[in-house]
DNA sequence: CCTAAAATTGACAGCGCTGTCAATCGGAAA
DNA sequence: TTTCCGATTGACAGCGCTGTCAATTTTAGG
């Protein structure tokens, strides 16, 4: 036992072992949820950690641990509410799994990518990453990263070739129901505007669109889809050249927000009325979509619970006695929601 | 002089120092930018550090010095684009100047902020804080900051009350700008929505309005002005009972670009063309005042190098001999530039 | 050339925690 | 009761770095 506190100005272990009769060694135990500690010893020490206010210090964690609880965010800015709801989502998860989040933001198109991301990785000594769309794809990337083993999950389109964790979204499905709606309010000519290729949600939207025209059984124009890049401005030029076809499609479904938002302003630019002479549909359910005019018509995908799931399948590997906290699947899917608002409508006759 | 190097798998200052033939403490000096290293000596280690390609352990240092060179972004979200641009200023900064961002979303009305706020500065360690608006404008919380000692910047409008470091923006003079530029186009009924009054720039840029009014020698209507809370819900609310008035307003200036947003949605709602019968004019230059139709006229505020600027005070002030850092103005105030767009017109006669 | 002061450099002890491994305890089997 | 084994606990040595302070070198002054 060691009196010789000096009022150092903050607690440590070594004033927790004392206040509880015990070894520092018992105090780090009971501070990990490791195994081999007895429940009243548990109790005893959780006890005075409670009283003495005692906050572990990270530094000396990380450097006797070498391991520093601090997971990666990767992302390329696919959107601000995009990211920000995947901040939040991991942010919570973070504060209950006792980890630190970094942000990397990054440029996915890079040539060194994947080396600029195992020297962060190397540098910060972090213990998890998550990995976001597109960056998710990138296949260099989960190469270089399942060699140096680090635990990674990918939030990202559903991907029945990689292995590893990851938590995603139905796409197709979400996509193919959105169009199965239009094509219940009574459309038959949909014009389609897709995101960029290199993201592997906007395949997945196109095919869920196919498939929704070819199970109703109508025919599926290759001139009424258009190939957008996920921003507002892509959105506004394949609308105007949707809207150039003859006959004019009397529904557009974007791939994104942003380009349902473009959509929506070429039909302003040229007096056409939405949703009166044509629905417009968007996807992702950003603030965006209630914030123009008429709101639109959207795919809610939980974002935050997404990056939540992510970090929390972090935890399962990596923290197997944290109480509370089941044997987490390697790859979960969570739910999507229509949102059904004022910019579709049964087309006029 | 030590050789019983063991691959520990990564280099430490005993592997830069020996490689250089100096000790670890010569080592630190370099690293730390410390006076009283000789310019051979100093370039000897730099070489050593970057052909063996060494980096710094955070947790070591941080556990020795007690510093961690981490600096909190504390933000109750004002907009997604906020605080993306917000992050980005400082993530950018942070790389240069060698700190690390954590992130601290917060409630600024919590009754418990400053003890909360208070308490993540001394879990964590923190080496500063940047409080951004409106979690600037509380006063308690500042003052609870002055006494802990802890550099922090204040992100806010110019407040001449306040010590201490800002990065400030003359919310006042944009407003007023922007008033005059709609009186220019020939507007004498100008409808104003504010802001929430709890965010310190809100009054500001009302203030700079009646300026504008004032100066021009037209009458302030206080019929024209509305209280908005900043929110897109607010804006239509606020835009409807502005378009109700007789006569009519022929402009309507919102204190920020998603209650303009809801000002147009309003408009739109009554069949009312924007800007042929109605300017409307924003405030903040985010994506969505690009994305609505008819696009907005807005004030941009150059949040990213706001964040830029106070992490580089934050630096000024503890790394006094950072190569490349001059001493820094306790105060900045940053510029800004009015945005004409398509929502601003001469009124119809 | 010598001395004092200033500038530069180094030796060493921790920072607060975890990993290793040895010591101790408690209960079941003999 | 004694012995043995697994469960629990503790002693102690670092992790990689910085702070302190003493040793050494350089510079200036005489």
């Amino acid at each position: 036992m060691k009196s010789s506190r000096i009022t150092t100005g903050s607690i440590t272990v070594d004033d927790v072992a004392e206040d509880a009769g015990v070894s520092i060694k018992t105090v780090s135990r009971v501070l990990n949820h490791e195994p081999n500690v007895s429940e009243k010893t548990r109790q005893k020490v959780a006890e005075s950690m409670a009283r003495l206010g005692y906050q572990p210090n990270p530094s000396a964690r990380g450097l006797a641990s070498k391991r520093t609880n601090i997971i990666a965010l990767v992302y390329d800015n696919p959107s601000d509410n995009y990211v920000v709801n995947l901040q939040r989502g991991a942010l919570q998860a973070c504060g209950i799994y006792d980890y630190s989040l970094l942000l990397l933001p990054c440029d996915y198109r890079a040539p060194d990518l994947s080396a600029h991301i195992v020297q962060s990785l190397r540098q910060r000594a972090l213990t998890g990453m998550i990995l976001t769309p597109p960056v998710c794809d990138v296949a260099a990337l989960t190469q270089a990263l399942d060699e140096t083993g680090v635990d990674y999950v990918r939030l990202s389109p559903i991907d029945r070739q990689h292995h590893g964790m990851s938590v995603s979204m139905d796409d197709r499905s979400a996509a193919r129901d959105m169009t199965l709606h239009l094509i219940g309010l009574g459309h038959r000519r949909i014009g389609f505007v897709s995101g960029h290729p290199d993201h592997g949600a906007a395949h997945e939207r196109l095919a869920g669109y196919r498939e929704a025209m070819r199970q109703s059984g109508l025919p599926v124009d290759e001139s009424l889809i258009e190939q957008g890049t996920h921003a507002f401005e892509s959105g506004i030029e394949c609308g105007r050249r949707l809207l150039a076809r003859t006959p004019r499609p009397t529904a557009i479904f974007a791939g994104n927000d942003d380009m349902a938002a473009g959509v929506l302003y070429a039909a302003h630019a040229q007096g056409l009325d939405v949703p009166g002479a044509l629905s417009v549909v968007g996807y992702d359910d950003t603030p965006l979509s209630r914030q123009v005019w008429p709101s639109l018509t959207t795919v809610r995908q939980p974002i935050q619970a997404m990056a939540y799931a992510a970090i929390e399948q972090i935890a399962a590997v990596q923290r197997p006695q944290h109480p509370g906290l089941k044997r987490h699947p390697v790859s979960e899917i969570l739910e999507y929601e229509l949102v059904i608002r004022d910019s579709t409508r049964t087309p006029a006759v």
